[in-house]
RNA sequence: CCCCUUAAAUAACU
């Protein structure tokens, strides 16, 4: 069973829905690891309904079982069936009002969130960055940075979220003081780092920093690009899309826009028929 | 503590 649960998971991230419903079919002695699997499988393949229809046959659910569902009304808009479920629940953990928090901060509800996070008996580093992350997406960075400042947790998911949120008002000097206090430093912190810096006009130092950044990947490089293109830097930019080891929607996205900004039609065409999903 | 659930970075469209 337990070789199999990872069976299921492998299929449920690379293969299909189907094949992930196949594993689970063949497993002899389901335990709740393997529902739990199933039931978050329908969730990412968007088949909330099949989701539903498995947690509610399954035997023996567990926490994470309801947190599942939950997240997966929350998380494709369904806020209020979410709170229906998360009312019938026998008991909930900070999970599961994390998700509740998410529900309303993808509706960009900031109100919500903040009302969600006083009601919650305990709030953890999560439920913490979810607060900071949601008032520096709507732009209130003061209060953003007030309770980063406050808060009772915190670790470099909060830390980048705060960065990202002076990325995007142009506070690069806070940024960077933000950057050099951080305990660690990872891929996603330095490349909101150098996104900062390239938006503030130095695209030099900013390729400084990706080039000293000790591992890379798409988003990373797909970041660069979109630093060059956005900056006028139209050869540099088509010389890391060349340069990178891999290409997603993003990178010809990207690459487009640098194309066309230097009226550079018939490249763009190019691009563009070489992206299987567009043509 | 463990095979399952929640938080941070990239493009375009709208």
């Amino acid at each position: 069973v337990f070789l199999g649960n990872i069976l299921l998971l492998m299929y449920t991230r690379l293969g299909s829905i189907e094949q992930a419903r196949d594993v689970f079919a063949a497993l002899l002695h389901p335990n709740v690891f393997s529902w739990n699997l199933l039931i978050q499988a329908f969730i990412e393949h968007g088949e909330m309904e099949r989701s539903k229809n498995a947690f509610d046959a399954m035997p023996g659910r567990n926490m994470v079982s309801w947190n599942c569902v939950v997240a997966g009304y929350a998380q494709s808009g369904h806020l209020e069936d979410a709170k229906l479920v998360f009312d019938g629940m026998p008991e909930r953990d900070t999970v599961t009002w994390n998700v509740i928090l998410q529900g309303y901060a993808a509706r960009c509800d900031v109100e919500g969130v903040a009302r969600t996070f006083e009601m919650m008996p305990e709030a953890d580093v999560v439920s913490w960055t979810s607060l900071i992350t949601a008032y520096a997406a709507t732009g209130h960075l003061e209060r953003s940075k007030g309770i980063f400042h406050r808060a009772a947790q915190r670790n470099i998911f909060s830390y980048t979220a705060l960065l990202t949120g002076y990325a995007q008002s142009g506070d690069v000097r806070a940024a960077r003081k933000l950057f050099d206090s951080m305990p660690e430093w990872n891929i996603v912190s330095s490349t909101a780092m150098f996104q900062a810096i390239a938006r503030s006009g130095d695209i030099d130092a900013a390729r400084a920093l990706f080039d000293a950044m000790p591992v890379k990947n798409i988003v990373s490089w797909n970041t660069l690009i979109g630093c060059y293109a956005q900056t006028g830097h139209t050869e540099a930019a088509i010389a890391v899309f060349v340069a990178m080891p891999e290409w997603d929607v993003c990178s010809s996205c990207a690459i487009l826009t640098a194309y066309s900004d230097a009226g550079d039609l018939a490249r763009a065409r190019e691009t563009f028929a070489s992206i299987p999903c567009f043509s």
